[in-house]
RNA sequence: GGAAGGUUAGCUCAGCUGGGAGAGCACUUGCCUUACAAGCAAGGGGUCACAGGUUCGAGCCCUGUACUUUCCACCA
């Protein structure tokens, strides 16, 4: 049964081999089971394109450890993946390639573009399912999704015609945000407010009667061709005698109307805003309700359109210079300030976006806010951490419509054919071949695709086969937790929570476990641009995918961004060769042929020692894992089976599995296997290649740690007296490793020990084990002194004056102040737990366990003190 | 302007419902002790940002202050 196994774990031998076995037997396939409650996770879609980054890790870890300890405890454990189509970053990237060869998809012309863009993803789309499998990731891969597959695009159509039957989607000319840069829409969500340094141009207007000019200030002078008023506070009494009459527009010998509107503040700039409606938000409200025109002077490509006078043609920069000198040589620019100020940039390609009125498609978001916010507000889907709910209900209250349509190419075209005879709009689920009003077949389809989130809003029951009644949806909807970062709980997790509640009649999940940004060791977030992106695939190399999943989640708390150190996975990757070596042990001193704990009254103190911390391992850390608090479930089994099981529970084992009782090295040895099993079950949703690499190794019962059950709490495993006698031992263990060290011996040179107590019975049955560890020649336990006792060196334990017969290497100086610092230290604990029982409030309002311990903690000190007080006069004595 | 976090050992961070502060790395000392030097043993190191308050008892709860990060809003 021993096995050569080498002295170091490389997961590289493992971790191919053990997920082909995975997937050879069908491990990570979830049947609907009428026996077994579903838990469904589906995974975030990553983009099409991408590459797999520490992001990704980290939702893949989380999502992992959840599906595998659901699966472990008997669950239908299923996690749906897919990938995204990513409309603009996909888009993007074809048309960079193109560009290499010199052409633009507007060469190719829609279909054949589109065909580019499906080749990009045939050859492409798998690179990051591949590796996401390197991450151990346990996803049922034969229900793989593509948001732009049959079944997603067979639901896009049908919630698409619904809302727009429903009246929540609308056609309409609005200010939007359009990126210049990327020729398309986007959504408030999809614009980033950066702050940048800029200037306040401060312009005279003339007024038209010639009695002078107002001044207006603005940071974007090039917008003033598209000026269609200017605007005052009307409580402001500088300007009020100017309300009604109109200015001349400079540069354009244009009149337009002087306003007033609440809009306007009066003590910012010079109190009079020039309005241009068509390019800022604000303006166009202003200008609806004073009935002013909207002027369109930039491009869709950001350059002045031909309602920008002579500056038609350039590009809005150089159209804002142009602007100002121009000004500056009329001796309209009265003067210049600096000033910083916010500027929305696109997130996808960071260009600074336009504001300006467009024909576009909306989702009208109130009515359907109604309803995400009562599910959130009611508990029928929890954030955790909680804090993240506020973050999610001030977004949905004071959501705008959302703006789906994107001017681009690829992605789900929008199902809405006009009409070039009657004009009506004709919104269908199939294609359609003619008017549905007048029946004309001169119709065309609208061209623009979209939001890439609009497909992703759907993805927990789209993938489930809705709209059809399928019976996976019927078991496996509501899924359960929704793994994601804080970043995108706008973009995403907020739309299919409205969602599902609207077409489905239900919340999507019942828990949205948010988790935060890596970054690097700097604290920086991690970027292309700055280069200081880790690769998640070469920490696997290095390292192992056991330990990077084990970075992703021990030492930060859920929904806080963490650093991520390479150190820091070095360190769990040395943890997974702690684990190989334990198991090491274990194997070559073992020859069962099976794994069965030996019956109770066999137990000896050590091996119940070990079952009790055992069982409250089990117990604490499966707590933890219910209450999603992952890092502290793994820091729990980390310390048992490092602190524990190896340091302490493997080197007690040791004299019994080398000698000569085989009774005792037999239930060692079943301890040790039982002990070991049990560990690698409550790893394995962390560690999953180690852990079920060495269980394939040990004997065991079933195919596979993944579908192995998961450990149980027992009332039947606690055993608090062998624990406290346990303790007593290792306390007297540690006591003489550090005199021992004090008084520099090296564990090479050996020395009889003699334990003096009156708690002979525990020392007695812990003499193979001090021998040990302490390392004694021999131990002999009595309740006298030893012969000869003052010409040794002395430790103490409150049950134990422990001897060393080392006489030579004692430094009777340093040994009295040792003494007199302990001494202090057991009078201080023992002052201030008297002062606290004397406390009759304490007395009466503590709970009991926390008097009780403080009891115990003074009756310890007490007779630690009296241990003491003996040492110190033996010390004085001698030293005479 | 609004909101939410953070401030704990030299560094990075845990610390679950309040009951005498922990880990990893780094550091000091001694060890190749028949699982493991990616290791073992022993050790040093903290006014838990500051000031008040509640409590028998506060790193934890409350109020305020300072510094810091992020998100939302955007008065041109």
């Amino acid at each position: 049964m021993a096995r050569e196994l080498p002295k170091t774990y490389d997961p590289k031998q493992v971790e191919d081999r053990i997920y082909q076995f995975w997937m050879d037997k069908g491990c990570f396939k979830t049947q609907r089971d009428p026996e077994k409650k579903p838990f469904t996770i589906v995974m975030p879609p990553p983009n099409v394109t991408g590459q797999l980054h520490m992001g990704h890790a980290m939702d893949a870890a989380l999502q992992d450890i959840l599906i595998r300890f659901k699966r472990m405890q008997g669950y239908a454990a299923l996690w749906v993946p897919g990938v995204d189509h990513a409309g603009i970053a996909t888009q993007i990237k074809v048309e960079e390639e193109l560009r290499k060869e010199g052409l633009t998809r507007y060469d190719l012309g829609r279909e054949k573009f589109l065909e580019r863009v499906w080749d990009w993803k045939n050859r492409y789309g798998n690179r990051i399912v591949e590796q996401q499998k390197r991450l151990g990731a346990s996803c049922d891969w034969d229900r793989a999704r593509f948001t732009m597959d049959e079944g997603c695009s067979k639901a896009v159509r049908e919630v698409f015609v619904r809302l727009y039957e429903k009246g929540l989607i609308y056609k309409g000319s609005r200010i939007i945000n359009w990126c210049p840069h990327c020729t398309t829409a986007l959504s408030d969500a999809e614009v980033e407010y950066v702050e940048k340094p800029g200037h306040l141009w401060h312009m005279r207007y003339p007024l038209s009667d010639g009695s002078g000019y107002l001044v207006v200030a603005t940071t974007r002078p090039e917008t003033m061709m598209g000026d269609t008023g200017v605007a005052v506070n009307p409580n402001d009494a500088r300007y009020q005698h100017l309300v009604g009459k109109t200015c001349i527009l400079p540069l354009m010998n244009r009149e337009i109307p002087i306003v007033a509107d609440d809009y306007v503040e009066m003590d910012f700039g010079t109190g009079c805003v020039k309005m241009t409606p068509a390019h800022d938000p604000n303006d166009f409200e202003v200008g609806l309700r004073h009935n002013l025109e909207s002027i369109k002077v930039i491009a869709d490509n950001g350059t002045i359109n031909e309602n920008g006078g002579r500056y038609c043609g350039m590009d809005r920069y150089e159209a804002r210079k142009a602007v100002v000198a121009d000004l500056e040589a009329l001796g309209l620019l009265e003067k210049t300030e600096d000033y910083s100020h916010s500027v929305g940039t696109c997130y996808r390609c960071h260009n600074d976006v336009e504001p300006l009125i467009s024909a576009q498609w909306f989702v009208k978001m109130q009515p359907l806010a109604v309803e995400a916010l009562r599910v959130v507000k009611e508990g029928e889907t929890k954030f955790v951490p909680e804090r993240f709910t506020k973050t999610y209900t001030n977004w949905m209250e004071n959501v705008r419509d959302w703006c789906i349509s994107r001017q681009l190419w690829w992605g789900h075209q929008i199902p809405a054919w006009y009409c070039a005879d009657c004009g009506h709009v004709t919104v269908s689920r199939q294609d359609a071949v003619c008017c549905e009003k007048c029946g004309s077949t001169r119709i065309e389809r609208d061209p623009d695709v979209l939001d890439t989130w609009f497909s992703s809003a759907l993805w927990p029951f789209e993938i489930l086969g809705w709209p059809e009644k399928t019976p996976d949806l019927d078991y496996f909807y509501p899924t359960d937790v929704l793994v994601t970062g804080y970043d995108i709980i706008f973009f995403w997790v907020s739309r299919m929570i409205f969602s599902a509640c609207e077409h489905t009649g239900k919340p999507p999940f019942h828990t949205v476990l948010i988790h935060g940004l890596v970054r690097d060791d700097k604290g920086r977030k991690m970027s292309k641009s700055l280069g200081n992106g880790i690769d998640p695939l070469e920490m696997i190399e290095r390292y192992g995918s056991d330990a990077l999943r084990m970075n992703m989640i021990t030492d930060n708390s859920p929904g806080n961004d963490m650093r991520f150190y390479v150190e820091h996975c070095e360190a769990m990757r040395n943890f997974a060769n702690k684990l190989w070596n334990a198991s090491r042990y274990v194997m070559m001193n073992l020859d069962l042929e099976k794994n069965q704990l030996p019956a109770p009254e066999k137990l000896e103190i050590a091996d119940r020692w070990i079952l009790s911390k055992l069982n409250r391992t089990i117990r604490e850390s499966t707590e933890n894992l219910e209450k999603y608090e992952l890092g502290m479930a793994v820091r729990k089994v980390y310390d048992f089976i490092w602190d524990d099981y190896c340091d302490w529970y493997i080197e007690l084992t040791k004299a019994r599995l080398y000698g000569d009782n085989a009774e005792s090295k037999r239930t060692a040895q079943q301890v040790l296997l039982y002990v070991l099993d049990q560990i690698l079950r409550l790893m394995h949703p962390f560690m999953p290649f180690v852990t079920e690499e060495i269980w394939q190794a040990i004997p065991h019962e079933g195919e596979a740690l993944i579908l192995a059950k998961w450990p149980e709490y027992s009332e039947q495993m606690n055993y608090p007296t062998e624990e406290q006698h346990m303790e007593a031992i290792m306390l007297a263990i540690r006591t003489i490793r550090n005199r021992r060290s004090e008084m520099n011996v090296p564990p090479s040179r050996k020395a009889d020990l003699y334990v003096v107590t009156d708690k002979a019975e525990i020392f007695s049955e812990g003499v193979p084990f001090i021998t040990r560890l302490a390392y004694a020649e021999q131990v002999f336990v009595s309740e006298q002194e030893p012969e000869g006792h003052e010409d040794m060196a002395q430790a103490i334990t409150p049950d134990a004056k422990l001897y060393l017969p080392l006489a030579q290497l004692v430094d009777l100086e340093k040994e009295l102040a040792r003494v007199a610092k302990e001494t202090e230290n057991a009078q201080k604990e023992i002052a201030r737990a008297e002062a606290q029982l004397a406390n009759e409030k304490f007395v009466s309002r503590a709970p009991a366990n926390v008097i009780q311990a403080q009891r115990e903690k003074l009756e310890q000190n007490r007779k630690l003190l009296a241990q003491l007080a003996q040492s110190e006069e033996r010390l004085r004595r001698l030293k005479k």
